[in-house]
DNA sequence: CTTCAATTCTTGAATATTCAATATTTTCAA
DNA sequence: TTGAAAATATTGAATATTCAAGAATTGAAG
């Protein structure tokens, strides 16, 4: 058998990647910060503003959470009167998550925040190399389905 | 004031990151879950594999995880025998970590897992994208510092 | 129609992570 | 040399996440 030459780890795609995801997601994490909302609400809200109703489950796919995190983060919003829940009526299983108007306002501002960020990395990183890795990003979630 | 445009959450940066590296990294799971091990403890022996004593705090930097989670999962892997403690002897603050012949052993099999992944992720998406993706990424890393 | 499996969401207990505080050691300025 | 500040690691309490089980509803086969 032949010897497994020792990769660093640093060369592990898996491991670039976890390690892009946390520095980006730590800048994003400090902007929103200005606003105590942590990512995966704006992520919520950002969903949520297309202004239709999405089940639990497929907001769970959406936001990358799964069901039960989701449940109890929505719960808190629920609480903060950011998002509401409306029984679907054409299958009582599902519940439908709406976002309200004191939502939107805050996935406004949340938005602008998160746009400052990206053009943060656009001017330190370059427009073309962000236009191409995100569409090498697009493509690897592609292939990986 | 100009009216910010409503970018989709699919086209920001930290989005396809999160996305893609959960995809990814469910995907190694999956495999070293074989050895019943997480994806965090292949790194820390990775990294200790080097045989040098490790302190903690870089140990946290290179495994991408704070201090207090690190100790505790540290603790676990002590008590598997996977690595162990030793006080570093130039500065009586800092621990050193190395790893044991046990967690060589562990290692090895969870190296020729991982090995077998980033394959798989070659012939799906491609030895070109594979590769530009990382130059990217790293790149992205290095500009974020 | 009835029943049983599948789907959807939530709950509670177990587990893991994080924050703030602590203990120890080192550094360095006075 | 002393004492205050910085660096390092750990701990315990608070918080969050996950797993497994449960409740409600639907679908679909007999």
């Amino acid at each position: 058998m032949a010897k497994q030459p020792n990769v660093p780890i640093t060369e592990h795609l898996a491991y670039l990647l976890a390690q892009a995801n946390r520095e980006i997601n730590r800048q994003l994490e400090l902007r929103l910060s200005k606003e105590g909302v942590p990512v995966e609400q704006w992520r919520i809200l950002k969903v949520l503003s297309d202004g239709d109703g999405h089940s639990m489950g497929e907001l769970a796919d959406a936001v990358l959470l799964n069901h039960p995190t989701l449940t109890k983060m929505i719960d808190r919003m629920v609480s903060d009167a950011l998002v509401y829940r409306v029984q679907d009526p054409n299958d009582r299983r599902k519940v439908l998550m709406f976002i309200s108007d004191r939502g939107k306002v805050l996935c406004r501002k949340l938005n602008s925040l998160a746009v400052d960020q990206e053009e943060h990395i656009l001017e330190s990183y370059g427009d073309k190399s962000t236009s191409e890795l995100k569409r090498l990003l697009e493509s690897l979630i592609d292939s990986s389905n």
